[in-house]
DNA sequence: CAAGTCACTGCAAACGTATTCAAAAAAAAT
DNA sequence: ATTTTTTTTGAATACGTTTGCAGTGACTTG
């Protein structure tokens, strides 16, 4: 004789109140009496009772359950996703566990229904968006979800002219932080290896930073030590090998990644050339894995728990009606043995 | 003048039919004329109509989502997740989107009351348990779940005592290819690193293959070469220190994870003892920075997107009411460079 | 003591869908 | 022309909450 589910009745039946009181009291109410709360909280709990979310999210119009994107490229034949923003999605879900969100995770593309999904079908009360350095593609989207009335922030380079909410790193910063450590360690002939005219917007401002740094202590920027590179480390094997190709002069590597730094470090070794003894590198976004590297690399870190907190609750405001504005986090360097400031 | 949310009322009224038949068209009830159907999706589209999620499955008692719980060891410091279960968990977020389910990620503890949390708020059809590799400690809270008719799966080793489903890898096998592999390379003294005595049983597995195929080769296993590890980097880095303060002669290592090989190598290069020239070394996992490593990491790879299919579906066919066998999947071996067998 | 407050509580109406049951229309069979 | 069958539709209800509104005593106040 199985009964079925325990609903808030057989709460209220047993606590000899009505199924209203009993929801109150779950739901801490002070409309209801301090004693008749806690007989009920407790009958509850003997009944291993759980309030169905569906049933008080179609009533309430609320989910409490955040949708994660995260852009996958879709050009890569492999399904690696890159180790920051896995970083990034460990935070941004025990953020919102604290603040008593659910994370839902999908890494489909940015369709064009893909926001009406979410939105209208009411899975999520917002949507954080993980890995669309290059704005440009979904600009329209964006503009679009905004239009809708859509409830969304995204980690990235926080621009002017972006609609809505972003959480991003001080990328002119940290291209200038990485560059001031090359440049104090003696390195004059710095390469820099990413892609900083494309639409990605946090490449751009890492080159920024970077040449204003090389500027700034009176030296001047030669485009030849700038090669392309994508994300990727087999892109920055080979912007590495292009680099060598040239024949440029360069005693210094600011990668755009730590990916591409790894590439280019393994390129380098390859070819002879030691790190840190000849070349310096430096990388960006300290993944776990930049610390396991040999030689340990140097990197401009981003605070992901802080990142995470500024995204969700960045979003919690404006799901709570709140207009927000965009957060900028500052880096910070994090020194290891890719420089060679560690041998002396 | 802005109408409210658009529901399937709206769509009816406007395509001059019921609601009920709506609500069938748009799941392709063979109920409903051909055509009347196709006019009634058509207005949907129009109107960018999207069921309303939480509706629909209380009235169906579906949520058509599983719930991830992803262990975190609670010792650890760092919020680094172990770059296994990411990718682990891509996959699994991508069968899952394959079959139009979502995925609820969670990285809490698994506590007395997660399962009821879940369960009875109805947030996820069912559960798929990643990282526990120690059954030991929820062994109990396992039966409960089972006993309360709960859906789940778990990733790690099927063994027959286990109540429910799950599917892992065979370790044994694991074990024992690694091991020959070192074996065929003229290793003989073959030190392991890991803890197969705890509770984990993946641990236990690949030491008892790594066992069996050195005495298959008619040799014999040497205890002293057996050091205690946990999963983490740093304890592999303390194993290797302590194995070589016990003055223990050893030509290789297998180390029960790709982290404790990295620590492992790591400690080794410190105290001047050349990875793979005088010690051959081979991880297990695959994770994706073993092949940044610098030696590149030979390792066994588990194959994470069958895993992901078998976590899946597995479950899918439970919620569905079908008794699904737990299912082991067959390893490989990737040769690198810290073996020494492309050296020649 | 009457009237007004106050602190609780219960009734009942949503929320938007899926589904049962009966009915209507159309087609087929007699 | 009537009955039977088939196809297609609509009315009504249930899913399990939250919440506006009204009601009930008890308590204060003039």
């Amino acid at each position: 004789m199985r009964s079925g589910k325990i609903t808030s009745f057989d709460i209220a039946h047993r606590a000899g109140v009505s199924q209203a009181t009993v929801s109150r009291a779950l739901r801490d109410s002070p409309l209801v009496n301090e004693e008749t709360r806690r007989r009920i909280q407790q009958i509850a709990r003997e009944m291993n009772y759980q309030v169905d979310r569906r049933a008080a999210g179609l009533r309430s119009q609320r989910t409490y359950t955040l949708a994660l994107l995260v852009h996958e490229d879709p050009t890569s034949d492999d399904s690696q996703i890159n180790p920051f923003f896995l970083t990034m999605l460990g935070n941004i879900t025990r953020v919102a566990a604290a603040r008593n969100y659910d994370v839902l995770l999908s890494f489909q593309q940015l369709s064009d229904n893909w926001l009406s999904e979410y939105q209208a079908s009411n899975r999520a009360d917002g949507i954080i968006l993980l890995g669309y350095g290059d704005y440009g593609s979904i600009a329209d989207k964006l503009q679009r979800m905004s239009d809708e009335g859509a409830h969304f922030t995204i980690w990235g380079a926080t621009l002017p002219e972006l609609e809505g909410h972003a959480v991003g790193c001080d990328n002119h910063a940290g291209g200038a932080i990485a560059t001031r450590h090359l440049l104090a360690l003696g390195r004059r002939r710095i390469a820099f290896l990413g892609c900083p005219t494309s639409s990605n917007p946090e490449f751009r401002l890492r080159y920024q930073g970077c040449c204003e740094a090389i500027e700034t202590a009176g030296l001047e920027v030669d485009p030849a030590l700038q090669v392309d590179s994508l994300l990727q480390e087999t892109s920055g094997y080979e912007a590495a090998e292009k680099l060598l190709a040239s024949g440029a002069d360069f005693d210094a590597i600011f990668a755009a990644s730590d990916l591409i730094a790894f590439g280019a470090v393994n390129c380098l070794s390859k070819h002879g050339v030691a790190v840190p003894e000849q070349v310096s590198v430096v990388g960006f976004d300290d993944v776990p894995a930049a610390s396991y590297f040999t030689p340990a690399l140097t990197t401009v870190r981003q605070d992901t728990l802080r990142a995470a907190e500024g995204l969700v609750d960045g979003l919690l405001h404006m799901i709570g009606g709140e207009r927000v504005a965009s957060m900028l986090l500052p880096p910070s360097l994090v020194v290891r043995d890719s420089c060679g400031s560690n041998t002396r």
